[in-house]
DNA sequence: GTATCGTTTGCATACGAATGCAATTATCTG
DNA sequence: CAGATAATTGCATTCGTATGCAAACGATAC
């Protein structure tokens, strides 16, 4: 028994007044007398009126709804950066969709659906736009935000710290500590965080006249990461130090090598990480790691996709924030 | 320059049909010819047209929509458990309004946007309702389904793990394995699931003639489940054992016993946790604690709240479900 | 060719709220 | 108190799509 709900009409009729007046009384620049506002609401109150938003976003042309495409809710950085952007966008009366997309990031099915909701606003998290999209979302001007990923297009806005210098530090100064065999743990290949770590950390070695001893990929995941570091510890040579695309795959290294290999971190092995989540700081870790400033991220991103949202007109920006480095105790000291 | 939309007129218009024609293309029970439909799809293809989300909702008085509250999106079992709702919800053709309330839970704002925005079914995590908001959903036949939380309102549906039994058995456990002095780490005191645990919990020491030794509160977060240990253990005799609200915060526990107060796990002091996320899996804890059955919960949850929507009228469901106690290394063996 | 039936199409209207315009009322001024 | 001005109010229309209804169309059978 679904009883109709109550509308604006029903409201005027039992106050007495005309659609128009209910209307106005739930806006905030409607011109309405104190005392009809005040037998309006009491109806209102009465029947147990709520404006509907459907309706209004039709009059209005304008959903004040943002999109949120995220992979990897189990990666607690992102889950992080969600629960920022959220109250970022909460806050500022503008309604979230949310659009979880698997790892390999297939986004068609999404955007497509995104188009048609008239979101007026989209951010992405970890997740990649395709081209032929980006473009649609610049041809009818729908801001687009992607953090910490990016894609060959200007169209869109991208705010990313700077993985390429976080990787770059890393060779360096596992090199400068003294270590001369050191494996990278990719995450996923359609992840461009994980190429620019990679690629300034290759660099580095480089520079340094070394070169990658042995690489392997962990999908940013627990268990993928342990296994990948059993296959780095396969055969004697072992790697001196290992580098993580990130702090959860990072702790995976740590506790394969402890339980599993009998070796000590960073006696026998260092090991650095990427992102500095909480648990990169616990006792028994003490990561050394890069810092992604999570909250200057999402205040960024957030500012950027409202003011454009609010100008309607696009200026694309692209922004990439400093990592810093972390230093705990995870990485063994020359000399 | 905010170029006009494309519409379904505009689309008639170059393909020579009517707007209903139009219509009929795109809603899958439309009678159309062939022949008009292929014209049809060419002039929209060429337009970029797709057609809008609110106006159908608006006609078909049906938004397609389900609200999502929650609350510790930072604990990674509420991330997960959310990851997998939406999965549930995309795939049924659902959109997802995510809102975040903060711990303590003021879902009254947020309650008022949810019922305006004409969501058709509510799913809470680890958020409570107010009873005048349930009655209100109760009123105009939105389902309400809440994960982990319960409140004293038939109206709406509960899925929950067995907090009071699982709590129940923790006590068992630890007495039966010789333990005298049971420590009691809370959660929030606005959360329902701690409040059972810890009644059971009390309730089976009773049972064995037993009293709760201390009783501090973490707040479901770390440093101040780090806090509460420092406090729990200030002073001799130390508490023979600890059950945390949840296995977060029994890793604070490990980990601030560990490296502030040099005691062992399980030999000094045994833990206990809750929720059995991965990190209890991990060779540094081997954590015992009590599986929540997350892949259950959004199942059971997902199906009452899918089905009252199609359904449309309430029937109300009180799900317990069982969580099973998962042996590992945290907790010393008697004898 | 005509009568009949089924399919496809367009017309008109509806969904619920916002707003320009004109009509009305209240307020102010001299 | 008349006249002018400002503040309220109601009417009618609009947003973009779906659908009942009747008209138009096509196919089929005799």
């Amino acid at each position: 028994m679904k009883q109709r709900p109550v509308t604006s009409r029903d409201v005027a009729r039992l106050a007495g007044v005309s659609q128009s007046a209910v209307s106005r009384c739930f806006s905030p620049q409607g011109s309405i007398s104190p005392k009809t506002r005040e037998v309006v609401l009491a109806a209102a109150q009465q029947l147990g009126y709520r404006p509907n938003t459907i309706a209004r976003s039709l009059i209005m042309r304008s959903s004040r709804t943002v999109a949120v495409v995220v992979s990897q809710l189990d990666n607690p950085f992102y889950a992080l950066t969600l629960a920022r952007a959220s109250r970022a966008f909460q806050s500022e009366g503008y309604h979230l969709l949310l659009f979880l997309v698997s790892d390999d990031g297939d986004t068609t099915g999404v955007m497509s659906e995104i188009l048609q909701s008239q979101a007026e606003g989209i951010l992405m998290l970890a997740a990649t736009l395709t081209t032929p999209f980006a473009q649609e979302c610049v041809d009818r001007s729908i801001p687009v935000v992607m953090i910490n990923r990016t894609v060959d297009f200007m169209g869109v806005s991208q705010v990313s710290s700077d993985n390429y210098h976080g990787g770059y530090w890393v060779g360096s100064y596992l090199a400068g500590q003294g270590h001369r065999r050191m494996a990278f743990l990719n995450g996923l290949a359609s992840s461009s965080t994980g190429a620019y770590r990679r690629r300034g950390f290759l660099d580095a070695l480089v520079a340094q006249g070394l070169a990658c001893w042995a690489e392997e990929s962990g999908e940013y995941r627990f268990d993928k990461a342990c296994e990948a570091t059993r296959r780095l510890f396969a055969q004697k040579p072992y790697p001196d130090a290992v580098f993580a695309a990130n702090d959860h795959m990072a702790v995976a290294v740590i506790e394969t090598l402890r339980a599993e290999l009998g070796l000590r971190v960073p006696e026998d092995v260092s090991v650095i990480g990427f992102d500095d989540t909480p648990v990169a700081a616990w006792p028994s870790y003490r990561l050394t790691t890069l810092r992604q400033p999570v909250e200057e991220m999402v205040t960024v991103a957030a500012d950027l996709l409202l003011a454009q949202m609010r100008e309607g007109h696009l200026s694309p920006v692209q922004r990439t924030l400093p990592v810093v480095p972390i230093l705990r105790g995870s990485v063994r000291q020359r000399g």
